[in-house]
DNA sequence: TCGATGATTCCATAGATATAAAACTATGGA
DNA sequence: TCCATAGTTTTATATCTATGGAATCATCGA
């Protein structure tokens, strides 16, 4: 992930009920959810909810499939390790534990145990 | 980490700048650095510069001394590790690798092995 | 093909945010 | 005490964002 992605991604994510969103979506897995189950669980409103799942859809952070008359969103979990890991980015001479959720799918991405030369 | 101080967090990252800012204090470690340098490299204006640190210190991603004449901005990694434990919280039945930079200091957050039920 | 259900899009409004010029504050040295 | 350096705060403006009512779109069953 780059710097491009990551702002829409950590946009997406720096508001309330988008938060609440997401972190539902991380908890259902790979089942997903439909915006009906979402709006009834945060109490909110048809048109509020949509806007939000739009964002979270445009930065990459989740996923939409369609089930009948249900849209079924998910967790794009690549997206959300692709994130952690550009935060972290050659923290601590890139020897510290890179973040990795690996809900049976999921590309993984560890980070090299190699040392770096800190820029002086 | 809460909701109530993830989405500061998570605001104050997301934006091009401070995003730049923080990755270079990630970078620089426990030495921090001063506004000046971060200005030079950054190509910021000081009063631009200035209301994104308060920013990310207000969000309590960085902190700062003093020493002399300069003022030395460093991450606060346990806020760090704090939101990405938060983003992953309950994530793939809590079995997936904790997000955990540690530069000498910094408290350690791991992630308990615990499977844990998945809301029906 | 009609009605019901599930969800999105349009739109107006209220509120929050980024920027940099100008003014101010704090520290250290002469 | 005066000056220079390092940063912050104030302020005005331009821009972007969140919200929900009303209208619209898509799918399914009768």
């Amino acid at each position: 992930m780059e710097s491009n992605d990551a702002v829409p991604a950590l946009a997406a994510l720096a508001q309330e009920h988008r938060l609440a969103v997401f972190r539902l979506l991380v908890q259902a897995g790979l089942e997903g959810l439909p915006p009906g189950q979402i709006a009834e669980r945060l109490k909110l409103v048809p048109p509020t909810l949509s806007f939000h799942l739009a964002q979270l859809k445009h930065a990459g952070l989740v996923q939409v499939r369609r089930d009948g008359r249900s849209l079924i969103y998910t967790v794009n979990y690549d997206a959300m390790n692709g994130l952690m890991a550009f935060l972290t980015d050659n923290c601590c001479g890139a020897a510290c534990v890179v973040p990795v959720c690996e809900p049976q799918s999921a590309t993984i991405v560890r980070r090299r145990a190699t040392p770096r030369a800190r820029p002086s």
